[in-house]
DNA sequence: GCCAACGTTGGC
DNA sequence: GCCAACGTTGGC
């Protein structure tokens, strides 16, 4: 899951009421998707900074609620706020995440491609832009070996 | 700031 | 339904 750290990081995740926030602002059908259909409680994600200087997976995240309704959609006033989106037709859905822990350090892009066995990430494919995106637990496993192993 | 690669919009 | 124009994302 994607977030500029501008905007929101995983720092303020660490500093939110029960480490536990509503993952709001997708405004994306595929991801859209995901969130609504594909994420069950007690999964887990990787938090991925992007837009920023050092793009990269910075920690873990479990969901602890499944998707409903992002009602900052409904909001006039609200940043995220989209007139198609209707309360009794909701067009945008959430999730809630709770951070797992904050990794040891930033597994950077840079790094992902250079490990020959994430090539075929999501991730990594040319001109992908979404900000849900599926993991693996065979890439899950090899990113999180990265943690330790080498240090930039 | 640039630009590639998408997604969305709207005229026809 | 097609497709050009425009907007957005996100790495660099």
């Amino acid at each position: 899951m994607k977030s500029e750290p501008d905007v929101f990081s995983i720092d303020d995740l660490m500093r939110s009421p029960g480490i536990t926030e509503p993952w709001d602002g997708v405004r994306n059908y595929q991801a859209r998707n995901m969130l609504r259909d594909e994420m069950k409680k007690g999964d887990l994600a990787l938090f991925y900074h992007s837009s920023c200087e050092e793009p990269g997976i910075v920690g873990i995240m479990e969901i602890v609620k499944e998707g409903y309704p992002d009602s900052t959609a409904f909001n006039p006033k609200h940043k995220y706020y989209d007139p198609k989106s209707k309360a009794d037709n909701p067009a945008w859905y959430r999730v809630d995440v709770k951070l797992k822990r904050k990794l040891n350090r930033t597994i950077t892009l840079t790094e992902l491609r250079d490990t020959k066995s994430l090539q075929n990430m999501k991730l990594m494919q040319r001109g992908n832009r979404l900000s849900v995106m599926p993991v693996t637990k065979k890439e899950w496993n090899i990113i999180l070996s990265l943690e330790n192993k080498k240090i930039m």
